[in-house]
DNA sequence: GACTACTTATAAG
DNA sequence: TATTATAAATAGT
């Protein structure tokens, strides 16, 4: 791929050949390595060269990505029969592997794939069916949306209680203490240390407490 | 890899992962075709989406390279340990167990049973998907009844045609034979022995003979 | 999905 | 193995 452009076939020289095979073995292991890592991708890459030499790599564990593979719907048809021994557990391992399969379709159906080999009657029920679960669905998420308002409202409420409380507390204290103020000092400065303790600035009204409300931003628990 | 350079690291942005992850992942099967045929090499190239969708790729055949690895003798220990069989295949039995409960799990969201277990976002993406579903399904519906319409019209076009080819033929048939009535003899009872041969009615106009589909009788195959 | 400015991969030496 | 001129991949639009 440069200095000259190459056509995309065996090459003869088997000196270039491996020349070529590492480097672009080394280039293609990256590539997975940064797809899986960018994309959050689980894969596993076999190469043998030409010689019989297996290299491989995995962003996981290269046994865990097979089992995953054999397990999907696209080859859990396909599946190798497994050796020697296990053929006579064969029965009930069969019946999963035919019941996941029976889940797949179903699955599938739902999703709204495979559809044309159902025929119009089929397709009816279907609908019929995901109707009924969009419906339920729906009222489920609406009673979750009413619930979380309602909390948060009451939150919301409590936290205003609570700012009255405290404002009313720093008033108190303000006012008894007064008197006890050096000539120097101002009331301003005395508010300011104990805004800065984390209570409530009582120079701002009632309405400004809720701030947060306005903000949009998130009530502390 | 242009623009701008960028951090191997996970991409935050959904919409902008699952780009690259079309991009990269399409880039990264042609290296791998680009390599196993300029170098005559076995490959097998296995990728998940982060979704779980399943992508592979491999010059010869999956399940051959797959064995093929587990007979490497880098890996010949790992795997296949006679000793270990029972214990593989009731990890694989359990599995297999755990997987069917999942898609039952997922099947019963899609029928919008259990959901009081999914929180506001789940409830979000799973209406996303049935709507999608929904849509595809009507989708499928409306193309099959299309079609089925397409189909009995057809039918209808023919049986008319065939049924005016028979009113002739009977027509011409009577012509020629009313010569040859004995004078007690009326026509009448001469259609009724040709109709209950199977043909038609002659008395009947060409609108009648369409009844059927008036009635929404099926068509005879 | 198409475009392009840029980075990366790599064929040849 | 290192270099380099060019082809290819691709991030952002």
């Amino acid at each position: 791929m440069t200095r000259k452009k190459i056509q995309i076939k065996k090459i003869d020289n088997t000196a270039a050949r491996q020349v070529t095979f590492s480097k672009r073995r080394r280039g293609l292991f990256k590539k997975a390595y940064e797809l899986s890592t960018l994309c959050d991708a689980e894969i596993a890459l076999m190469v043998f060269s030409a010689t019989g030499k297996l290299f491989e790599y995995s962003n996981s564990s290269m046994g865990q990505v097979i089992e995953r593979r054999n397990l999907h719907p696209k080859n859990i048809n396909t599946l190798d029969q497994p050796s020697l021994e296990k053929q006579l557990d064969g029965g009930v391992h069969a019946m999963l592997i035919k019941e996941i399969a029976k889940k797949n379709r179903e699955l599938r159906h739902m999703r709204g794939e495979d559809l044309q080999g159902l025929d119009l009657e089929e397709l009816q029920k279907l609908e019929k069916i995901m109707e009924g679960s969009l419906r339920r669905l729906v009222e489920e998420k609406g009673g979750k949306i009413i619930n979380e308002i309602d909390a948060l409202k009451t939150k919301g409420e409590q936290l205003i209680e609570e700012n009255q409380r405290l404002k009313q507390q720093v008033m108190s204290l303000l006012a008894g203490q007064g008197h006890l103020l050096e000539p120097g000092q101002s009331s301003d400065s005395l508010v300011t240390n104990i805004s800065s303790m984390g209570s409530v600035d009582p120079r701002q009204d009632c309405d400004s407490s809720c701030a947060f409300l306005k903000l949009g931003l998130p009530f502390p628990d």
